[in-house]
DNA sequence: TAGACTGTTTACTCATGAGTAGATTCTGGG
DNA sequence: CCCAGAATCTACTCATGAGTAAACAGTCTA
């Protein structure tokens, strides 16, 4: 806000010197806040959904109250919003890095399918899942579907040029790319940490799935995964 | 509900010779009604959400008002409920029918995977996908979960069997049941009536997709659909 | 130590929407 | 024509939950 503020920014607290030095670190707890709110919140739309939750509820597990929220964000919509459009950058952000990566088309394909499914195992990302785009109110839902829809495109793109390319079955880009975003996203709807497997083991095998096909073929199997050693009540998928 | 009712159940309302003959004929109407009550309900849940849907909404539908629903209802959260059961009941049926169908464990995945998709289509099914079980209150949540899991455990049932067949990959199939059941539950997400492909067509290509991988290998590959000739903006499936 | 912010609280308002009471209309049988 | 009941309506109640006003408490600076 004043000068010198690029190189205070990066200060620790108590190593500050100037007695400006304190600013910076404001704006830093501020925005932790923030973002704790947006996680408490994301936590509790996805174990009861949007409308069922009320901001009391996400003050409560906050241990404030309510119109503390209201510090921190403009609305409940915004909190919504907020936190769908962080699962999405996350997304886009791991797509981007994927393509990045290099290789070809189904060597990048794998990887968004990797970054895809570790996001929805997470907070934001599951509530990019289970959150419907029609709770999310008018001049924000536009928004999250066009970002939606750059996330299924880079999918598609991806698809035509495995198929081009020849090492994809040939094939409807559009309805193969719905196809490993359904079996992807399911997976936020049904995954709770500590259960049978870790992310990793999940992601994987519905991967593995995916590009192989639930059919057997005159070919050399993948080796079966070997289970976490964990305990929790198991979950069903339908 | 008295005597020779078999017998008048079946006919028209004009051609009653009894006095007793109107009775049956109210009941039907009576559950004529009901069901286009929960039809218009399911479909509003799934335009916009169950908790963003007010009975005011339904009953406007229907060209009634509010108090009209309650003499078909108990409340809304049965409204839900009877929607969702429905959805699972179609399920439930269509996956006994591919088992009666018999042939081997491939042959009736297949079937049940049809059916499944089917159903996700219609507006009942569709409740099912969209609306998550955190919104259905406790006393009914524990039977649609115990219903939803049947359904996941007749899927993890026939993979496990193919598995020992031979005739699929070699697989935990209790992941490659939410792997199938994620890719087909999802058409339910995007799919709307009057787009590229027919449902059938949307089906066919889905069921392809996961059993033969998106994979390309050294063998005769699948011909490709032809597209209806349908028109409406498209969707997009992230 | 005054006083200017920052952060948080208590105690409201106000709209919405589920559910109900009771009057009203419609229909078919006596 | 009249009555019983089925079906529907108008006009409420009442709870919940989003959002706000205004006071209070901490903290940092001058």
């Amino acid at each position: 806000m004043t000068k010198t503020t690029a190189a205070r920014k990066t200060r620790t607290p108590s190593a500050a010197a100037s007695p400006w030095a304190a600013a910076p670190d404001r704006e830093q707890q501020r925005e932790a806040k923030r973002q704790a709110v947006l996680q408490a919140a994301a936590e509790l739309f996805n174990e009861r959904g949007f409308h069922a939750t009320s901001l009391d509820d996400i003050a409560a597990r906050l241990n404030v109250s309510k119109p503390t929220l209201y510090y921190y964000v403009k609305n409940k919509d915004e909190i919504l919003l907020q936190c769908v459009r962080q699962g999405l950058e996350m997304t886009l952000e791991g797509i981007e890095a994927s393509r990045q990566a290099g290789g070809n088309a189904v060597d990048q394909l794998r990887a968004c399918m990797q970054a895809y499914a570790d996001i929805v195992m997470q907070p934001f990302g599951m509530c990019l899942i289970r959150v419907g785009d029609e709770e999310v109110p008018e001049p924000s839902r536009t928004e999250l579907r066009r970002m939606k829809s750059e996330i299924d495109l880079a999918f598609r793109r991806l698809v035509a040029q495995g198929v081009q390319e020849g090492s994809l079955q040939p094939c409807d880009p559009k309805m193969t790319a719905f196809a490993i975003a359904g079996a992807l996203s399911w997976i936020g709807r049904w995954y709770q940490p500590g259960g049978e497997y870790t992310p990793e083991q999940i992601a994987q095998q519905c991967i593995a799935t995916l590009c192989d096909g639930v059919l057997r073929r005159g070919e050399a199997p993948a080796a079966p995964v070997r289970r976490a050693p964990r305990k929790v009540a198991s979950k069903t998928g339908a």
